[in-house]
DNA sequence: TTGTAGGCGTTATCAC
DNA sequence: GTGATAACGCCTACAA
């Protein structure tokens, strides 16, 4: 069994209060003697305390734990930004629970829950909920609270690109080059996110095919199979979708042009032309954790912000060598 | 507030035991009577009571939650990992506490004195310390544990793939295509990783040229701009280091074969030959999980395990095209 | 400067 | 069946 502030107490004949007041640290450490601070430290160090972090938080009520829950960590984009976030997040003293909800709304309230009862201090999520009422169903009303990538209404604090921003310049881009219609490959149209995008990119271009399926890369190979038309471009509502149509993309001859929400990796080594609208992850992250430390640290709501981050858009190679002449650089 | 055990008990003319027993449910919760578990069931939940798990951890010393420390959650190889083996945890009621150690051992020893000190039920763990005495450091002898992907002497539970057999099949395939010579991109040399595949890469071929770095994309990009020789094939250490090279692999005319430990995504589109020697992350994550369950069911400790998972070894379009005559299928 | 005591919300051991 | 009551390990007034 580890050692506990009594077994110290009892070692060093002081009590748990002076044990605790040493080993918490700071100020109040500085008001007891030298002596049995030291020797009160020696002990410790030798019988290798460490802190129950369970027993302190119920009694301070603070976990010095945010909660991040994202809808699917496999994909390189969450993992960057849960990369970003978890590291400001440690320079701040504070760790990071990260879930998973697999875009599946029964596990997503189920984490919802769970955090709430672990008593976390701060939570980041990318929401699949799409009303304030699902989302907040298990969650104390003043949880400091920061949505990713998925703004909703009536939920004051929101970190996303500008969706109408990244689709207007990808579309600029396909337009430019001569694009009228287009195959459109999106993720569920539940999701906010693809909803939005697909919905932009159909006020440009007439959409002659359309696929839906779960924003993995298997669904953009599916739709490769099922593509039953010869569009001007393939435009994909994430970076999951675009790989696999690209994966899949073989065989065309001549291979439409793919233009995609998100960076494809490697992307200007292909021969096929790829056009991407990309997000600030780094920026994104560490706008979002600026937000929840606020919210964090002056108990105060601060007012409602809704941060959208610039974007920008990026050709491959053979884009640009195959339409040299009507785009300029 | 929330409303806690005495709310309720108050509120229904009952004690917390029996709202107790009445709301953890099981078994005990029979033996109350059908009109008072009724009436606690009806007022808790129009109370909206949730059960507070620091509290309840505190008392049952036990918090159903496994932590994972990985090196680097932005690699697409560890957010698949994480994906996994979150998901098998889920299932058997288990939740994850991920952390990123970054590579950087001081973040590591800190991370694991953290979970060690929230007292979690067991730990998967991609260590950077090389030692048993390294990693145990903070760790209470007896708590659940498995090594992912980097074996520890002296620690009984560890998953990796075979590191002879990847790189072995590796070799074999460039050998039969003629390669002799090859430069190295390896992360450092102080992850048992990267040093064990250098090591068994330089057993079989001439090194021309060696660069090392962080296990980051970038890296692999400086490395193609140092590279002042021609080897006929460049073998990098992990998925990250080739997909930098692969990036900057341009400036080649004819370029060298890429040799490759993890996936390139979208490799068999690129007119690089490539060839990779993918480990099985699906089957990794499960095997991971199920050893560590076994060891939180059965209390009992079980005999040392150490599994070594199949591996495949995988050519793009590229290589098999260039290489038709000397390579069957 | 130091000690005592109460309580954070649960679970578990007793009694009745 | 149900209710006191004592932990779990820690923090923090309030005393001394």
């Amino acid at each position: 069994m580890r050692p506990t502030l009594q077994d110290i107490a009892s070692a060093t004949n002081t009590s748990v209060s002076t044990v605790s007041r040493v080993l918490s640290g700071g100020t109040v450490a500085q008001r007891i003697s030298l002596a049995t601070r030291q020797k009160i430290l020696q002990v410790a160090k030798k019988m290798g305390y460490q802190p129950n972090l369970i027993a302190r938080s119920l009694r301070t009520r603070r976990t010095d734990t945010v909660g991040l829950l994202v809808s699917d960590i496999a994909n390189p984009w969450f993992g960057q930004m849960a990369s970003r976030i978890e590291q400001a997040l440690h320079r701040h003293g504070y760790s990071l629970i990260l879930c998973n909800s697999g875009e599946d709304e029964k596990v997503e309230s189920q984490y919802l829950q769970l955090l709430a009862q672990r008593g976390i201090d701060g939570l980041i999520v990318v929401p699949l909920a799409r009303t304030r009422e699902a989302l907040m169903e298990h969650l104390p009303e003043n949880l400091p609270l920061v949505l990713l990538d998925r703004p909703i209404p009536g939920i004051a604090h929101s970190i996303a690109s500008d969706q109408r921003q990244l689709a207007g310049q990808l579309c600029d881009t396909l337009w430019q080059v001569g694009v009228r219609q287009v195959a459109l490959v999106c993720g569920p149209h539940h999701i906010v996110t693809h909803q939005t995008r697909a919905s932009l990119v159909a006020e440009r271009f007439k959409v002659i095919f359309r696929y839906e399926g779960p924003a993995q890369i298997e669904t953009g190979r599916q739709a490769m199979v099922q593509l039953n038309c010869r569009p001007q471009a393939i435009i994909c509502t994430n970076n999951f979708l675009g790989q696999g149509v690209i994966d899949a993309i073989d065989r065309f001859d001549k291979p439409p042009i793919i233009g995609c929400f998100d960076e494809i990796p490697l992307m200007h080594l292909m021969t096929v032309p790829v056009v991407c609208s990309n997000q600030d992850i780094p920026l994104m992250a560490e706008v979002c954790v600026d937000q929840l430390l606020m919210q964090l640290r002056g108990k105060q709501a601060t007012s409602g912000v809704h941060t959208t981050v610039p974007i920008r858009v990026i050709t491959n190679r053979a884009f640009r060598e195959q339409f040299a002449s009507t785009v300029e650089k």
